[in-house]
DNA sequence: CAATCCAAAATTGTTAGCAATTTATCTGTA
DNA sequence: TACAGATAAATTGCTAACAATTTTGGATTG
């Protein structure tokens, strides 16, 4: 597969990964190949190697044989065990981080909370999921793991498509509060604290989330058994 | 892509990364599609696609434009990246593996621990490489978190390519009694130990690795420099 | 003999068109 | 109206042939 082909269907699955995670795309909402074709400018077979990608990588998309994709959606296990992994990464993160502390570090993690502020003042809900999710990044690049910092992001994607599907109150996933007082954590290299108030971050936006037992579909099944006539 | 091809395409992705990660297959190996075809007997449609997703998602698989793929060789950065990571979900497998522990659980771990010791009694060296990575995917899978599986066997796979490439002498990765130490700690459900142990076997496989700094393109810089003539 | 160039072979990359399947629409019947 | 069946439309799945690129091997030349 030529570079072209290759940065391509990179650019389709971020322009979908990005859209699905910022909530442009509801959980469900179909994804037919002919249309993404027409609205991406792109070609066909580039469009289904994105999602091919996007299902069996990021798991975002669900791929059924014969009848196409759609933007997945996780169930509460899923849900859970999503969180759950991703508050071991982001543990071992801010821990790496404050290891790796310099100047240009404190420099860029200042500049990311400003940001994310400038998001908020400006009332802008799909940046400010995006620069949200961009603080978590930046943390994981200043840690300095590859690996980790890309589990991070597949999970970042994913926890964003879980929140869209599970958060009834339309919230913003992250407070800027949080933020700022993990950033001083990290700043002050109080390790302690700072894995803490990770932990809590994570707690208080998994707390915001239907994660009971009920799944969802009950919701269809009660709507139809007790349902008002139509008409 | 039907569930037919789906699994086709799956196939061949585990019976090239399980090539990969037994040692069968060394890095730098080319990987020529119309070999793949003739002697895994697929489609190339579908080699191709195996390909794309051993080297974009598992990354144990190099593809240069217009020039092929072949076993990768992850670069000591990677390598200790790869390690560092697979350090940190380990420790969180254990962790919650110990929480989850029951009657038929301890038995699985037992039965895996019967396993490995029957590949080394045997002497088969493949077969000990595999139970061995087995043993930290049933830990995994009695964690219960899917999400941290499944990202484990990544890294799992990853960790074999670089042991393959970095190791000298050829050890086997995990040593039984360390296996062992693991499985008592765990059955006797303390944690601090057993992530403990945990460490220093991840430590221990890394200790023997070559992983200082020179690259190791330097090899070959040096064998032809100070080679013998030929003929 | 080394270096350069050219043609042939090997290998990967791309595409259009058809096949197969599912979904939607229409028609007739009770 | 409700239902079943048939037909048409929409959509996905597949393949074979062709295009593009790189590698190989040898011929030519200084």
């Amino acid at each position: 597969m030529s570079t072209r082909a290759q940065s391509e269907i990179q650019r389709i699955v971020e322009r979908l990964g990005s859209a699905i995670a910022e909530h442009r795309l509801p959980p469900g909402t179909r994804l037919v190949e002919a249309k993404l074709v027409e609205v991406l400018g792109a070609n066909r077979n580039h469009v289904r190697a994105a999602l091919q990608k996007l299902a069996s990588e990021y798991k975002v998309v669900s791929i059924i044989p014969n009848r196409g994709a759609c933007v997945a959606q996780p169930t509460v296990k899923e849900a859970r065990d999503v969180f759950s992994a991703r508050i071991v990464i982001e543990r071992a993160i801010v821990d790496q981080a404050i290891e790796n502390l310099n100047a240009k570090n404190r420099h860029r993690l200042l500049k990311q909370l400003e940001k994310e502020n400038d998001a908020i003042q400006r009332g802008e809900r799909q940046e400010m999921i995006r620069e949200s999710g961009n603080f978590h990044r930046v943390l994981a690049q200043i840690a300095g793991n590859d690996v980790l910092d890309e589990l991070l992001a597949g999970l970042i994607t994913r926890t964003s498509l879980i929140i869209a599907l599970y958060q009834e109150t339309p919230n913003v996933q992250c407070s800027i509060e949080e933020h700022q007082a993990l950033v001083d954590a990290v700043l002050a290299q109080d390790r302690a604290r700072a894995t803490q108030l990770m932990d809590a971050h994570m707690g208080n936006i998994q707390r915001y989330l239907l994660l009971d037992e009920r799944p969802k579909e009950v919701d269809l099944q009660a709507a139809l058994q007790e349902g008002e006539a139509l008409g």
